[in-house]
DNA sequence: GCCAACGTTGGC
DNA sequence: GCCAACGTTGGC
């Protein structure tokens, strides 16, 4: 099985958002959107150095009734600090950050696509071409994760 | 709301 | 560097 670092490099990828918080219709009405809060070094090491401009994005819905992949979008700016890390009132507030060193980073993601199915997590659970995807995977809480160029089109045709 | 699984923190 | 305690994620 495959770490998410054997995955690297790749241009395909999924993030998660609870949709309470900012969800994929957020983001169609919005067109863009800065991806801040990401407070895992991991999730923060792939925008900083394996995101790059034109990557294509899987917008999935956590903690979500149901949970799924609402559509597709993709890196629009490439990382730059998080400034959300530098404001006390913010969630993601965090006192170790400064200009100087701001220690977490977000990017930009935009050109939203809706799917034309929602794919729930029991739609991808129950293809077997997608027993092996990261997401899956059993105790895996990363907010950012990457996937091969097949995976990707399987579920995007899933959507279709 | 529960709780398994995981990441982070901090004492030693 | 170890690891217990704690906080968070996210499915159910």
């Amino acid at each position: 099985m495959k770490t998410a670092n054997e995955y690297l490099p790749t241009s395909y990828w999924i993030m998660k958002s609870e949709p309470s918080i900012f969800s994929f219709e957020n983001l169609i009405q919005k067109k863009f959107e800065f991806w801040d809060g990401v407070r895992n070094y991991q999730a923060r090491n792939f925008m900083m150095h394996d995101m790059h401009v034109s990557h294509k994005v899987l917008f999935y819905h956590s903690n979500a009734d149901p949970s799924g992949i609402a559509g597709s979008c993709e890196v629009i700016e490439n990382a730059k600090p998080d400034d959300s890390a530098r404001h006390p009132n913010s969630p993601y507030y965090d006192k170790k950050s400064t200009k100087e060193n701001p220690i977490w980073y977000g990017l930009t993601v935009g050109k939203p696509i809706r799917f034309k199915k929602f794919v729930s997590l029991f739609d991808m659970k129950n293809n077997p071409l997608l027993k092996d995807i990261l997401l899956l995977r059993k105790g895996q809480r990363l907010s950012i994760l990457p996937l091969n160029q097949s995976e990707f089109e399987i579920i995007f045709k899933m959507g279709q």
